[in-house]
DNA sequence: TCGTCACCGATTTTCGAAAATCTTGACCTT
DNA sequence: AAGGTCAAGATTTTCGAAAATCGGTGACGA
């Protein structure tokens, strides 16, 4: 078992806060917390200072932490910065990457495609196996692209967006054939065609950007 | 005075490192940060784990955390992401910025030029003043670009930047003209060409770079 | 009536020590 | 001599309580 307790505290939060168990805005008590994490204050703490970090939570000196707000600007500016950046990221990972990075993206489009989402009475289900494919399945899109620093904002960036996604996703509706985009791409990537590829990506993330936008500014 | 306990070990700890005080690979024992810092475990602990979010430290668990070794290969990597990801904020800036911000831009390159950095005996000393104003006048290159998003990252990669830099100022030997680059970048921006500003950045980052390494490589 | 200020409970932040873990090196076995 | 075991010391990590701070309430005086 490989892990401190900060460190389970620190997943456990991000899981919540990401599925809006802790809904944006919430303030976040550690008396709560503790309960929560089944921990005392030190370790929640220094999970509340990364989350902070990730952009996931906000603090305020001696007005404790409060789970970030989702506004539809800073949305906007995600998908704006994700395009450029993962773009880049994508064009030099086409550029670079050999066989066992086009092989490592066939098996986990491969894998994102035999566990369908599981859905019921119309409302996607929060379904971690499918949530830690598709994430591999874009990490792996930019794995070669030979920049570690890139890589790691790279993430950052998916994990800010995904609570967008992830907030929306109770009330997608499923019109969208997602899985045809994620194989377009793909298609694109292994043709070497770093144009193309790019603006897919850059449509899969507008088009989930705009199915957020009507969600978020119904409420 | 407005600060926490662990805000100040963090501008402590992050000045000491950036300054070389704490040398790359060195192992970061509490006892030792709770005097440099005069407080308990509490704060240091927290800064170090914000400390790691912006790169300059690592930790390994239950080992405790070391100061960010300086590597070429993490060099390399900083100059090509920021010429990328900075050439583009400047180049949103330009197409965006308005008079205040040419104003502020013009004001943080005259504060820039009319402090100048002190130098003994060759070397070049750590003057914080010139510091803070070199600084700014990078973050206010970009700062009109729109993205808080990217604004932020921009900051990060110039704080893990500046450590290299800093590294090789002791040996550096003045034979460039930095205060020349500086006013090239801002006469591009003014002048609203995008694209020789940000070729003009990307050289005034690739200079300091060839400078370090080969300070870097003779250890 | 309004504004000021001191006090109270709630909450965050920090402390100092206990618990857990790692490292070192002596000692024993093979 | 090589390798393994185990206790002692050093270090990190976590705990539980103390200290500091915040927000609100109500008494008091102008």
């Amino acid at each position: 078992m490989t892990g401190s307790r900060s460190e389970t505290a620190w997943r456990i939060l991000q899981s919540a806060i990401i599925n809006g168990e802790f809904p944006p805005g919430a303030q976040l008590r550690f008396q709560e917390l503790q309960e929560f994490c089944g921990m005392s204050v030190s370790p929640v703490r220094e999970a509340l200072t990364r989350l902070v970090a990730a952009g996931l939570v906000e603090v305020e000196h001696n007005r404790g932490y409060r789970v970030t707000k989702l506004v539809v600007s800073e949305l906007d500016d995600l998908v704006r910065t994700r395009s450029r950046v993962e773009g880049w990221a994508l064009e030099e990972s086409i550029r670079l990457g050999d066989e066992h990075w086009e092989a490592a993206l066939i098996s986990s489009l491969h894998l994102l495609e035999h566990l369908p989402r599981r859905r019921e009475n119309g409302a996607n289900l929060h379904d971690e196996h499918w949530e830690a494919r598709h994430s591999e399945f874009h990490d792996t899109l930019v794995s070669a692209c030979g920049s570690p620093i890139l890589l790691e904002f790279c993430r950052t960036l998916y994990s800010r967006a995904d609570r967008y996604r992830r907030f929306s996703l109770s009330m997608e509706t499923g019109s969208r054939d997602v899985a045809a985009e994620h194989r377009a791409i793909l298609d694109a990537a292994l043709a070497r065609d770093a144009d193309k590829a790019k603006g897919l990506l850059a449509a899969h993330y507008e088009a989930t950007a705009s199915f957020i936008r009507d969600h978020l500014s119904e409420e």
